[in-house]
DNA sequence: TTGACTTTACCGAACGTTCGGTATATTGTG
DNA sequence: CACAATATACCGAACGTTCGGTAAAGTCAA
């Protein structure tokens, strides 16, 4: 058989960057296959489900970066404060330094509510779950955890937006790098 | 001549909601039409300009908001405390408990660098600058207060991205409550 | 007061373009 | 050949925008 033009890794990546950028409705085709460099039919090739099945190739994937990647860490060896950290470092690559936006922040703007909107809540519901979990392991009181947790997603996904609104990614590095004390204050 | 069908007022609410919902390659002329209740040509009798006009009186319009109702608290009488407080008030009605987009956002996702961007920039630093102020006028250092006033509207924003995304508002309701102690601690 | 004239607000229809999606043809490899 | 992958050409619908025209309110001379 003829060899793909992209393989699926490659094809996802450029797909992610779209989504993210421009949002469900705002990624059109054309854009997409700038991004990828295949044609319409091409693409319907590999996603005969058309333009939400690419949305959810994407999400899937990105939910399973969000979990061996990101959230992993949390659950791995070490003190809680070096394990936050490490999904710090994760954070930063998996935005590029505050470059990009959040893939479940795009993807949930300006649509109505569907199974794709569905799928990013779950995302940032598991999330907060997680984050809320490594504070209660270290004897922070289950709801003020949460209430942390909360927070923390809160600080980087404004920190995020305010990086694209003004150009400026320094409240988002130091968003980062205050996440352990976020995440894990016992005041 | 005849009546007009509706008011500048009422005319620039409808356009405000359909560009914070939708951004603004999302806000179409047939939603902005149903929106209003104008047809297309209608519209470009009260916008010459177009759709580009549409958003630059929008974000005209929220900007005299945020510095006669939102800001203006800040420079009032009272202590700090109950300055920020009051602001927190008047956050709480302009974004509808949180179940409205900050219009900063949604107008700068999406697109590529144009006026309308910089608006919206010159507005969030607008924002920042003036939350720095009354830090600092409580005696906070000017980097630190800085700081303060930008975590402050970056959990702003990032509460309202969680809003939308979970459809929970809770977390917006509890930074809000929170904005005195965030932009005003000596810690 | 009347009737002609101007101004203003709005609408229906159409412009060329782009949208998401599809049917068909071409290409390249086993 | 068989068959998967890509490309070409096209569809109806919606996009932002423009145009010609209609109806209502204001102006003003007769």
């Amino acid at each position: 058989m003829p060899r793909t033009k992209v393989n699926d890794d490659q094809l996802l990546d450029s797909l992610t960057d779209v989504f993210r950028t421009y949002g469900y409705e705002g990624a059109s085709l054309s854009r997409i296959s700038k991004a990828t460099g295949l044609q319409r039919a091409s693409l319907y090739h590999r996603f005969p489900g058309g333009k939400e099945e690419m949305a959810k190739a994407v999400l899937e994937r990105a939910g399973e970066w969000l979990s061996s990647r990101v959230l992993a860490p949390l659950t791995g060896p070490g003190k809680p404060t070096e394990r936050v950290r490490k999904m710090a470092q994760e954070l930063h690559t998996f935005y590029s330094g505050g470059k990009h936006c959040c893939l479940l922040d795009s993807l949930s703007f300006g649509i109505e509510e569907n199974e794709i909107k569905d799928h990013v809540r779950g995302g940032m519901g598991a999330w907060v779950e997680a984050l809320a979990k490594i504070a209660r392991e270290t004897g922070i009181p289950p709801k003020k955890a949460r209430q942390q947790a909360q927070d923390a997603i809160s600080r980087i996904q404004g920190s995020l937006v305010m990086a694209r609104v003004l150009k400026d990614n320094s409240v988002f590095e130091r968003t980062l790098s205050e996440l352990p004390t976020i995440l894990l204050s016992h005041k």
